[in-house]
DNA sequence: TGCCGTTGCGCAAACGATTTCAGGCGCATC
DNA sequence: GATGCGCCTGAAATCGTTTGCGCAACGGCA
């Protein structure tokens, strides 16, 4: 049915091989043997089985990439990323999606792992000895975690925390409510770490609430016990977190940022189209992609680089209008 | 590196060609050999090259999905429900993102095209010559779209536009406007269809407006016409677009929905969490992509039923709180 | 003229699985 | 006791590429 190598062959009048170094190393045919065999090729519509080649040469062109939940708008972002540099470099991709299960990811792993010659890990749930174990066997990019020296992209979380709390401090807020995101997550420990080092360091005092799962509904838990708490601002976890708190303030009747300032983490894009908008922490998701499959391919072409692996991406604030000075100040 | 058939059947002390049976047709191979070699393969952890079982089978055991923007949320849970199903069956799911370029999708089709088995196709944006051309070559299916006969879910937008009509007229809305999706768009055309003949049916004037960007800012570009068509109540094409006009609505102190009305399509996550909550003709997303991977697999074993493969899944209107009467009934 | 190096190309062996074909063995049948 | 039939297994061909090796032709140099 389709078209082989060596119908091309065939139709320019050489072996299989010439067709063969033709297409892919043309110093080593003749100038007129190669145009002519490029000719045949193209009337053809010739392309190579990919399968047939990664059998003997061992490398597959494909790339996978294993997503605990597409439905978190967090992600889509990230795929665009890393499918528009992986389609660049010629790599297509394999996409998973586990369900936020550690079991599935782990299966999902093993299975993926033959088919591709590596992969991306965007928010890995499996443990820490898992991830070494196939790090080991198959080269691997982890995003928006850090385990040892394994190579991952990340984000400055810390460095996010410090600019979403000077932002506030310089408002004037003394006393700040924190949402906190699942404690098993490695970005949930970073932004508390960095929070806790910026409120010490203002001379703020910091409430952590939660924590909650990183949804909207959380949010929507979690505002009562911040009003409670008596601050004049709060941070979430994320923007999705964020989200659940503005609604339950509005259906409360209370005014934000007149009342209470929020600070969301992530920047998705419903941040922008709320209102009030939602000042957040904004993240570079679409670089992360792109970062992790450069580093990806980068592993691939040098194993020796492997230590070197990891590149942490800067933050950035966008103020909006959910944040401005306390009530009383 | 990796262990082959071979290094199974010398564990085993069998031949390739056993290994090969006992793991695939057991009942060709006697109890005890079959025990043996499976023990060995399970020791060995050895699982089949699939690149290499394809070259052979001609079956790669893989499906492809071509996205126009994942960055839409309306697309991650339709790719959630095609990345369950096709895991269930076995298959493993190549993603493509064009970036709403049609010459890419065109471009991706083809290349995807001979590493997959089948193609499901999302809200395509190619020319319907086109797609007849891809559909004669590859198993196929499409989603949200229809051409003539080839395989297809859609959703059933006209009787979604006369759920949201028959909500408004019975609030007592006369008077109605529908903001506009590209005209390019297969599901606008379906929409407006559905709408000009539910407005008809219940007596009710229709004002047009657009077409927008199915974008936020497309919203909040066609807020203001809106509001001087002089109508009681909106529907727009896309719950994107509603959010927009809710935004411009709230920045212009125009009250939803004391003073007018909004209604959105596809029930987006977002439209259950803004303030207002959105009413909004819901669409099974996740059925949708569950229903496209099993559509495609029949195909597959099958291909005589082409004819008979298109699906048109029900809408379901998601009362919520930008709905009620018009404001001098 | 003889030799050598270069260039261009074909042959054939891989890669890892599946599948066809044929053979060996045991058992029942005539 | 020969024949035939099933059952189980191995050898070998095959899928579509890539690639090491060898051969032929050709030009340059001594």
């Amino acid at each position: 049915m389709a078209i082989t190598i060596k119908d091309v062959a065939r139709a320019a009048g050489v072996s299989p091989s010439t067709v063969c170094r033709a297409l892919s190393t043309p110093n080593l045919v003749r100038d007129e043997t190669c145009e002519r065999v490029r000719r045949s090729a193209a009337e053809l519509g010739y392309s190579p089985n990919r399968a047939a080649r990664g059998l003997i040469t061992g490398r597959t062109a494909n790339l996978g990439l294993i997503v605990p939940d597409l439905g978190n708008p967090f992600f889509p972002g990230v795929v665009k990323g890393i499918q528009a540099r992986a389609r660049e470099a010629d790599y297509a991709l394999f996409l998973a999606d586990t369900d936020e299960d550690p079991a599935a990811e782990t299966q999902l792993v093993r299975t993926l792992a033959k088919q591709v010659d590596g992969l991306v890990l965007c928010s890995p749930r499996m443990s820490e000895q898992e991830l070494r174990g196939f790090a080991a066997q198959t080269p691997l990019v982890m995003l928006n975690r850090r385990v040892g020296r394994l190579p991952a992209i990340t984000f400055a979380n810390v460095n996010g925390m410090r600019q979403a709390v000077t932002h506030l401090t310089a408002l004037g807020h003394r006393r700040i409510a924190y949402v906190a995101g699942p404690r098993t997550s490695w970005s949930n420990r970073e932004r508390v770490r960095g929070l806790r080092a910026a409120t010490a360091a203002a001379g703020a005092a910091l409430v952590e609430i939660g924590p909650v799962l990183p949804q909207f509904d959380g949010g929507v838990a979690a505002a009562d016990p911040v009003l409670a708490a008596g601050v004049t601002a709060v941070i979430a976890y994320n923007d999705v977190i964020a989200l659940g708190l503005l609604s339950r303030f509005n259906a409360r009747g209370i005014a934000v940022p007149a009342e209470i300032s929020v600070i969301g983490f992530d920047d998705i894009p419903m941040a922008a189209m709320v209102h009030p908008s939602l000042t957040t922490v904004g993240l570079p998701m679409e670089s992360c992609g792109r970062a992790g499959v450069d580093l990806l391919l980068g592993l691939l072409q040098d194993p020796a680089r492997f230590g070197t692996t990891r590149r942490e991406l800067g933050t950035q604030l966008m103020v909006r209008d959910s944040t401005t000075a306390p009530p009383n100040a």
